[in-house]
DNA sequence: ATACAAAACTAACAATCGTTAGTTTTGTGA
DNA sequence: TCACAAAACTAACGATTGTTAGTTTTGTAT
């Protein structure tokens, strides 16, 4: 089926867009440019901008919750599963920034509910995360630091890291996954 | 002089705005009717919409600047010179968080003079905040980890701390203060 | 070659955008 | 009370926005 790769294809490019300028400074003629079409032409493939955007959002949201969800079931030491979780975050930052950027930028701009779907999501992504680090200060694997301000100072590092990405182009990839994965947890680890 | 407040309660209400929704996503039609009054008169007040921006970002950014000089120039311990840059960058967020989202947002939107100076001035922040790293960790304060992991991780925390204190509402500020700094050297610190 | 669907096109719409010009109201100091 | 500046207003502009309707081109399977 072609439609779905050309599809595809259109939301690829505005994600590009959308992180360079954001949602609401990119025209659907901008993309359409881009695209090498007409604006009206996108019609045939999406119903709207937004449509757009929240296509590129759920892309990437739900490959963190299932992936959160799947090493949160796991039976590994603590510190062995926040590792994985850090890991895949990189991972996931490399191979889909411009997807990263967009849901951490535009999530603001979905439709009401889009944008309710997704807050959920992100909820119950950081309630598991949460769990993860009461449970490790439980056993005594985690320093006995507020867990929110934990919780808070990793997200956020993990969640900007597109931004760092973009300006350092990797040299040495699976050293900067080991460095991070130290600099995050050795702060908190007992 | 009446006219200096009333077009501060412009850029005020504008910081307002374009954090909740975004530069792009706030018309001059929206901010008059916030102020109460029509978009012509904000006219008046303020020569342009980027205007607002740049004035909005640089009120922050300059204070920033500052801070950090006059910390980089005092003779103290480096950790307590690290100490006093977060400590500092979190009453900003605390003070003026609506300010901090539009430059950590919206900086992209700044006309092309201002996108430089600013560019330049951010570059020139994590310059010195580089410096001072390098220094703790030549005098063995700091663990030998590579500089630049450690500079974003920190900042990435910094800079996004006002996503983090809207939804906290500071129960006890000068333990948050404690925590924060302790999360964020203890993980660095030898 | 024919048929059909995918994907592009042209043209236009109503709405909204930032901004300007010119005018009126409001407040203050002499 | 008069003069003047500050700060509001009305009305409109040209440009751009997301989107729609209807039409034509392109590619493919029979």
């Amino acid at each position: 089926m072609t439609s779905i790769t050309r599809k595809q294809e259109i939301i690829n490019t505005a994600a590009l867009l959308f992180k360079e300028k954001g949602f609401n400074a990119v025209s659907m003629r901008d993309l359409a440019q881009e695209m090498g079409i007409k604006a009206a032409s996108i019609y045939n493939h999406l119903p709207s901008k937004q449509s757009i955007l929240g296509a590129i959002i759920f892309e990437v949201s739900v490959e963190f919750t299932n992936h959160i969800n799947s090493v949160f079931d796991e039976s590994r030491p603590i510190l062995q599963k926040l590792e994985a979780i850090i890991t895949m975050h990189i991972d996931l930052t490399l191979e889909k920034s411009e997807f990263l950027a967009c849901m951490n930028n535009d999530w603001v701009h979905l439709n009401d509910v889009d944008k309710k779907q997704y807050i959920k999501m992100r909820n119950a992504y950081e309630e598991k995360f949460r769990t993860l680090l009461r449970q490790g200060i439980r056993e005594k694997a985690l320093k006995p630091i507020d867990q929110e301000i934990m919780l808070f100072s990793i997200l956020s590092t993990l969640r900007t890291f597109y931004l760092w990405y973009a300006k350092h182009k990797m040299l040495d990839f699976e050293k900067v996954k080991r460095d991070l994965c130290t600099t995050l947890l050795m702060g908190i680890r007992s």
